[in-house]
DNA sequence: ACATTTGTCGAACGAACGTTCGAGACGCCT
DNA sequence: AGGCGTCTCGAACGTTCGTTCGACAAATGT
């Protein structure tokens, strides 16, 4: 039940700060692991004084989701805004996802980590938003294809496979020793269009076990 | 939702059936949110009875852990003995790592999803495991690469990508919706080789905002 | 001036947690 | 028969969990 009444403007700067430093102790313990109490630890505000800005734990953990990800898609909504060519609004996808990924690292880890975590009151939301997002990056991906594409592959595979190279960043990127945002959105947006063997390299069909040919010649 | 399947007498046979049900409950709850008790009643053993089988609540997650990592590893290394040609090579991890993600979806949700959730007496030991499966997966990228490369391809980021793609798989993969194995296989190792676009497209080198050109000539 | 809202917290609630203990049942060797 | 390792479990331990309650100060409205 969302409340009409006007938040007031002191308050919503401590809710800010209670969701930056619980998204911290949900990315180092995960959400069923952090206890109430650590996160009133790492906040310094009491127990019991949590439980003024949101009902319970789970919607402390929904607080965190619906933020990152409004902002993460209204972020990537402005910077398409008058970009029409589709391999830059590719490149813009991927780089927004990954800017936002290596300065909010716990906060896209919570995203990415404890998609499950969520009941029925909030996950319904929050995956709505998800779907927002994925629907628009499969429609990039779409007026990318229409331009050519190579045989046999499937667009739902490949935009879920560039989420997965996208979203595992969080398990390995170690900042000063991995590449930064741009040289990192680079080497994932020319690996997705044309992958890793030099343009001139012929594609061998691969055969199956079962004798059925991928990559069907058209 | 208790299984109905009858518990075997045999010890051996019956920690193997702890340790596949208890995968499931941690798949589905995670596990910190899993409780021992869960973990009794989805067994048919009792609470007490489990420690019988391992001597914590880590060591069992740690079981699990090892188990499945060295039977992927094996199963890998068996089906690469006597293939010497890089492409096929990359093939066969793909397939193995994909295969056996396909048929036991809570096994690998556990390794992907609980890699932090282990301590520090056993987490070593995976960490061991984890790092030979990766050294083993950039060896044959090397050997492709030693074939020839797209200008601009980090190995590290190559390798990671991939993993992020097969790795992904279990947040979107639906059994009958998606694509089996097989076909999954080949959909990834032709993304990864040669990306989503047609062998023909010239690939147009990617300015960072600082003026730093990508895919550096060699 | 007073009443109300907004924010904060110590203390406590019952429930659930991981783990332990001692006892007992079973099959197998001598 | 008797002793022994293997296997199982009910009951309980102390601790920690999420959440609630009532009190209280400061700010705000009238």
């Amino acid at each position: 039940m969302v409340s009409s009444i006007p938040i007031p403007r002191d308050s919503e700067a401590k809710l800010q700060h209670i969701l930056r430093t619980a998204s911290q102790v949900f990315a180092q313990q995960g959400f069923a692991g952090a206890s109430m109490r650590d996160i009133s630890r790492a906040t310094g505000v009491s127990l019991a004084g949590l439980y003024y800005y949101f009902e319970n734990k789970q919607h402390l953990l929904y607080l965190i989701q619906n933020t990152t990800f409004t902002v993460v898609l209204e972020s990537l909504r402005s910077r398409l805004h008058g970009v029409h060519e589709p391999p830059e609004r590719l490149r813009l996808l991927v780089l927004n996802h990954i800017e936002y990924f290596l300065s909010h690292p716990n906060e896209m880890k919570v995203l990415s980590h404890e998609e499950d975590a969520l009941g029925d009151p909030y996950s319904e939301k929050v995956q709505a938003i998800k779907r927002r997002y994925y629907a628009l990056a499969r429609e990039i991906f779409d007026s990318i294809a229409a331009e050519g594409l190579a045989p046999g592959i499937h667009p739902r595979i490949a935009v879920l496979s560039l989420f997965g190279m996208m979203n595992w960043t969080y398990k390995w990127h170690k900042p000063g020793v991995d590449p930064d945002a741009a040289e990192l959105t680079a080497a994932i947006v020319g690996l997705f269009l044309h992958g890793v063997l030099p343009s001139g390299t012929e594609p061998k069909p691969v055969v199956f076990a079962e004798g059925i040919t991928a990559g069907d010649p058209r």
